[in-house]
DNA sequence: AAATCATATTCGAATATTCTTATATCAAAT
DNA sequence: ATTTGATATAAGAATATTCGAATATGATTT
């Protein structure tokens, strides 16, 4: 099974690793917003939200249904999103490794 | 329940989110690996991989244990990169939301 | 102590991201 | 048709990231 990565695994990635998108995405969970929502609930202005939303929306992390001359925004793949979230809420302790021996480079009784 | 982000989510998140720190990170779940090993594998020049691997030190994904001259790099939290990468890897079909009303502005009949 | 192997750091140029300002689009209301 | 409310886009400056080249550090061997 050799190592893929996806493309798309970095544009999620990259798209969340951002304050003012996570935080949109955390409120779009709690529901559906328009712009205007987010922009009342977030200290970015407009334009900014919106630059965020598109980038968020390239990703396919949201998407939004029109309503008159608003759009409702909301997370499109939940799961994963809320997946990442709660992830990230339990915090683990770090393994630590005191002695490791990760190849044979160099030593005498290196076997194969 | 407010939507706290914390900082270091951001750090882990944008730590992953390069081609490069993901493709080390998924080497070194299969198995501790020094910066040769890793440098043999990946196409990146020797410099960049251990400027890679501080970053991703720094955000406390990978740690290493000193054997002599080498540095054997480990993942520090494996359930947190292997939960995920599993949610990456399953791809799951989008929410599409026909009609959505997110908000009651402008509308006279909106209730509270 | 000099040479060598393994790894890290510094510097700077190239590139990408972010945010602000201004303007454009588009639907609904007047 | 004009205005208004909601949202998007364009342009550009400010900032951050990335990577190569050169050099430095540190452990091991000779």
């Amino acid at each position: 099974m050799t190592a893929i990565i996806e493309n798309y695994w970095i544009t999620i990635l990259k798209s969340l690793a951002h304050p003012t998108r996570l935080q949109i995405v955390i409120e779009l969970l709690n529901g559906t917003k328009c712009v205007t929502d987010i922009h009342e609930i977030l200290p970015s202005s407009q334009a900014n939200i919106s630059q965020h939303l598109t980038v968020l929306r390239n990703a396919r992390i949201v998407d939004f249904a029109q309503d008159g001359a608003q759009r409702c925004y909301y997370v499109c793949r939940p799961e994963l999103i809320e997946g990442l979230l709660n992830l990230l809420r339990n915090e683990q302790p770090e393994i630590v490794q005191k002695k490791a021996q990760c190849c044979l480079r160099n030593r005498e009784d290196g076997a194969e």
